[in-house]
DNA sequence: CGGCATCCGTTCTGATACTG
DNA sequence: CAGTATCAGAACGGATGCCG
């Protein structure tokens, strides 16, 4: 199961440079990535946890509240999202020419 | 079009580490990645290709030729990828505790 | 709010056979 | 050697409806 939306997901759990990982709700996530439909969302976002990669927090309370935040190997891909963005620029310039 | 393929590919053509990318032909990608088949090797090829990563240089000669290599912009990834392996080596590090 | 179950068309992929 | 063609099964992904 290869989804082309767990770069995108966790690129928005790392949050705004400079500031500190954020913990997003569900909602949070759907409005922040408005073109992943609800299904592929969960469903990349229970293959990320099962990865180690995303660490899910149950609130029993009503309403239900769920939140998403990086776990330690999670925010180890820093480096390497950061490296692709480089790349992505490196890319831009070029085609730009 | 969201092949498992490409990095398998690049890395490859990014050679041994303190070695110049090496040139390959098609077969011996095909030998040196044993469980793509001919189809998806090919499929992934082309669009590497026209993504701007790999060169393709054809050799016209009998028996055919065709040699494949990164471009400047596939270098690019070099970073990337050696980003992505770093983070495979933290993974697996965990994973032993 | 944060899901899960189901239907259903689209896409991907492997296997196989064939070609210049 | 380096592909292309075709077919069938598997996987993907969106839409919709229901639930605790």
């Amino acid at each position: 199961m290869e989804g082309r939306w767990k770069l995108v997901i966790i690129h928005n759990l790392f949050g705004r440079d400079g500031g500190k990982p954020p913990v997003m709700r569900f909602s949070e996530l759907e409005r922040a990535i408005p073109t992943v439909s609800q299904k592929m969302l969960i469903q990349q976002l229970r293959c990320l946890e099962r990865d180690g990669i995303v660490q899910r927090t149950i609130h029993p309370q009503v309403p239900p509240k769920v939140e998403y935040q990086l776990t330690c190997l999670g925010e180890a891909l820093r480096p390497t999202l950061r490296a692709l963005l480089d790349w992505a620029n490196i890319r831009k310039q070029q085609s730009s020419d």
